[in-house]
DNA sequence: ACAAAAGTGTTGGATGTACACCCATGA
DNA sequence: TCATGGGTGTACATCCAACACTTTTGT
């Protein structure tokens, strides 16, 4: 890479790979932790398979730039937490053309889609019981499950899974299920009010024929302090 | 995308990108984290500054590959503790071309460099004291930064960046200067020798003029057990 | 009055922190 | 014998885990 020549002669080789981003978007359903799947169309070599939800990175736009507008686009989902998860550069993960894929971690609260704006036909299934997906999307997938059962133990992650006001249980069955073990439900609320990051509303909320419970929300306005629920 | 034809019609267009590796690798040097950098080319737009060592990824390898492979043919390290960090895709980013980065943290021990195999010319520097360096480099090091210091509090990833053996002195230095404060060293060792991943070597190490430290190595078999120091 | 989830305190054990002196060595 | 880093124990405070019953509501 010495002379601007050699730089220009070897462009067309160097730019051997498309680039893509894929999306784990996850979602609690019914106390699951559910995921985000698009249909692949039926003259794809995966004809028919379930894959995340992502496509190609265009040439004016940046990976997560990308990833936003394939949320929007195709599922209609907006405005959501996203991370960066992993850039999956394996030669042969679609066998068609080198593709590099930059992966993206999402969270959604309840009912993120605005249908009218999702192109294409998605479902969410609960992580426990995955198909065979498309691609190296299985994999993915695991990498995300893993970075968010790590990540609910040192940060306060758990919020972007609920909606803006909830109740103590509803924030503690995000916890147990993620952790896959329950908790103590007093040493759960003195320790996740201890750390001064929730704010009682005042609100309640009535389901059936219980006593109401207060609702909670998450004081951004503090500094990320953790939480160390087990 | 629905076509065969559309694919192949586009995919020159979709190939717009040059995908790199950037590979921020540290090493403790007298007691500070040093970053290992390479001069540019004196033809290169960044005409002499600094940079990572990383460099173009191939049609036939992985960014993890490549990754390995220009801190080798670079630099002369092999064989280094290696994680991916982040990819990096702003769009103005190399000045030239599109060329997006798969950054790497690498982290080594003392005197990792083979120079008979270094083809360019590169030097370590604190990362107190780095000047401006070329392209992103310097966002590049400060997530590496910011990574390294934050696993530090909850894996033994300090262990790479140490001998195969060493004292309890040494590793607490490499705990005091990731983390910035100083550590009592009853309780360091307690805590550490209670967590059960150091052995006992039986061998020790004179230096000067002082009563010979017992030298310990990390018990790999062991699983991976958090560390709480501090 | 009952069903169902909300909400609430205490105690014993474990863990973490603060702290200062003697030891082994080579010069 | 001195200078240097190596190595050791205890007491107090704090944090964490285990544990069961009362409250509020709608039917």
């Amino acid at each position: 890479m010495d002379s601007k020549n050699k730089i220009n002669n070897s462009l067309e080789n160097l730019r051997f790979a498309v680039l893509a981003t894929d999306v784990v978007c996850f979602r609690m359903i019914n106390n699951q932790l559910s995921v985000l799947l698009s249909k692949t169309s039926s003259t794809s070599i995966f004809s028919g398979k379930w894959a995340l939800v992502g496509g190609l990175i265009l040439e004016k736009e940046t990976a997560e730039q990308s990833a936003e507008r394939h949320l929007l686009e195709k599922a209609g989902i907006n405005n959501v937490y996203k991370e960066q998860l992993y850039t999956f550069s394996d030669i042969g993960r679609d066998p068609r053309n080198r593709v590099v894929s930059v992966a993206y971690m999402a969270l959604a609260s309840n009912d993120p889609q605005d249908l009218t704006k999702a192109k294409v036909e998605t479902k969410w299934l609960p992580v426990n019981d995955l198909p065979v997906l498309a691609y190296d999307h299985n994999q993915i997938v695991k990498v995300a499950i893993d970075r968010l059962r790590s990540k609910i133990g040192y940060t306060n992650i758990a919020q972007y899974l609920l909606p803006e006001e909830f109740t103590l249980s509803d924030l503690q069955a995000v916890y147990e299920t993620l952790i896959g073990e329950t908790l103590d439900k007093r040493n759960f609320r003195r320790k996740i009010l201890d750390v001064d990051i929730l704010i009682d509303t005042k609100h309640t909320r009535k389901q059936g024929v219980m006593r109401p419970a207060t609702l909670y929300k998450f004081s951004n306005s503090k500094k990320p302090k953790l939480v160390n629920i087990l």
